[in-house]
DNA sequence: ACTAAACCTTCCCATAATGGGAAGGTCAAG
DNA sequence: CTTGACCTTCCCATTATGGGAAGGTTTAGT
């Protein structure tokens, strides 16, 4: 199977699987005679597993320890969770952060009239740099 | 005030000062016959206006607008409203994001073991990339 | 068989925002 | 007059993704 026909296959691009190859997250991939990458089912499967953790918002550098565990057979699930369960203490912290800041403009945007008038608490509020910082 | 007193005033960083000159978001800096940077009270405005926007997560481009409108004093609020409920608009469209892939790593934490066994519904769950895809 | 489109290769560049660090000039205090 | 703290510019790195060039290959249509 050639890149592009293993980018459909498995939903990352061919110029993502190229680059993961070149930042080590994948081995060097086989070649043809004619120097074009060659990828069968295991390399499909691992794409797929790549493309399936990047859109749980695993990092690269999570996604290499994960492809780790799961090439071995023999890991302690323990250890998985323990990455799984991190990541979800890193994507709540995200959403309490991105919260705190949509609650405080909110509560500008009400204040502010949004009309023809220049007066605008939004702008005051960022002029000031005063409350809630 | 040289670049470190206005970065201690304002709460950005020298190095970042200098990046939103570079990039066009703060004008040329009034220069000593050192050629050293020189702030007065103004600048240190615009700097902790552009700070506080950033903890509220607007882009250097949204706060580019910001800034021009603030710098308007006949704009209308109208204006300023818009473009905060647009950002309001995107960090609800990120939180929704996060959410959905901490629930879905949730269902799956909850279902492994998480001890020396090495079957794991995580690993199990990325490498099938199909469920929830 | 020939040509054009589609596909592959590598290499460089760009994004957004932040920062590290080098090489060199300047100022303030001891 | 030296030492340390500060300033300057310039280059590089980060994270993940992608655009695009220049050049070689394969495939499909005529």
């Amino acid at each position: 199977m050639k890149i592009g026909a293993a980018a459909a296959a498995s939903g990352v691009n061919a110029k993502m699987i190229r680059h993961y190859e070149a930042i080590g997250l994948l081995g060097p991939a086989a070649r043809r005679e004619n120097a074009y990458r060659d990828y069968g089912e295991r390399d499909i499967h691992e794409l797929r597993f790549i493309r399936r953790a990047r859109r749980l918002g695993f990092s690269i550098a999570e996604i290499e320890a994960l492809l780790a565990l799961w090439r071995d057979r023999a890991r302690p699930s323990r250890e998985v969770k323990r990455i799984a369960e991190a990541h979800i203490g890193e994507l709540e912290a995200r959403v309490a952060d991105i919260q705190a800041m949509a609650k405080t403009l909110r509560t500008l945007v009400a204040a502010c009239h949004g009309d023809d008038r220049p007066d605008c608490p939004i702008l005051d509020d960022l002029a000031l740099g005063a409350a809630g910082a």
